[in-house]
DNA sequence: ATTGACAATGCAAAAATATGCATTCGTTTT
DNA sequence: AAAACGAATGCATATTTTTGCATTGTCAAT
């Protein structure tokens, strides 16, 4: 079978994720040569379905981005993919604690999906996440416990029991 | 004294904040009704500079949102438009503190602002903030007084008392 | 296999946004 | 005060992005 949508919008993500992207053109020409057949208009219509954005970088130019608390369920795989194989088993890199603060640190540009994972975790202990581009910083409770919480976080992201530093 | 740049870049900030906005074309018109003069591409490079984007929603449809992650002090409000404006007064939802750290969540997207407004307040017990998209990060000094904290954060954010979990 | 329903896509055009260039405005320097 | 400089802006245009509509592809039910 051919290169499905799903796969199409994953290696958007990747494909902003990785590179300096200032235009849609770049994100389609990157496409075609990875092999997929669109036109720009549907890239933009995946890219409103990916919540991802133009945004000015502060340095004069702009980049698109994973949009900030993006629910990102449609896309993200599904329990029983994520078991397997999947993106997101990859998108997690570790996770260090310090106190009540713990660093996760991600692929470029997943953060905020990870982010809004871990929010979706509703674990207890963790009182809040900040997503930046590659990391994402999660403030936990004072009574929190920190197996409790890998624990919590590993059914949506399997590898991170053996990625804790 | 005419209206500074200045003040159309807070203006652009309350307006995308306040109100839901899908192009620049209405924020063009509600800053003409307040008496700004200027043109589209004026507004095209101050968004630009404020870091603001053209975020799809996931509803289908497209707002301005300031960027994740931007830390935009240089244009703050004065004391004396802050505690006039009631949309900052909205933006806190709840404060909670964990050891030497506090999340103050906000209203989608407020978190820069608020951020902003918490550095103003120039609290010694505040050793910074980061700023997510709903989420504010306050790093407490070891000594500081969460008490004081609160006090004095609520000289800007009136509610926060009464928001404290 | 045919029909029907709906998602996905391309095409072309509209809409929205960004920017090169010339001009104006406000400061600083001589 | 005049000159010199850089920021800010408008104008016109280029570029980029979005979308209406028609078509095609997919899949389920009959």
């Amino acid at each position: 079978m051919a290169k499905s949508k799903n796969d199409r919008l994953m290696a958007i993500r990747e494909i902003i994720a990785t590179r300096d992207i200032a235009s849609q053109e770049e994100i389609l020409s990157d496409l075609v040569s990875r092999g997929f057949s669109l036109t720009q208009a549907t890239l933009s219509r995946d890219i409103k379905e990916l919540q991802i954005a133009k945004v000015p970088d502060g340095m004069g130019n702009y980049r698109y981005r994973i949009a900030p608390n993006t629910v990102a369920r449609q896309i993200m795989p599904s329990d029983a993919e994520v078991t397997g194989t999947s993106i997101i088993r990859n998108c997690a890199v570790s996770i260090e604690f310090s106190g009540q603060i713990a660093v996760l640190k991600t692929r470029p540009g997943y953060a905020s999906v990870v982010a809004d994972i871990v929010d979706k975790s509703q674990n207890e202990g963790i009182m809040g996440t900040l997503a930046g581009d590659d990391t994402v910083l999660l403030v936990l409770r004072a009574n929190a416990n920190q197996r409790n919480v890998v624990e919590s976080l590993s059914r949506w992201l399997p590898d991170i029991t053996n990625r804790v530093l």
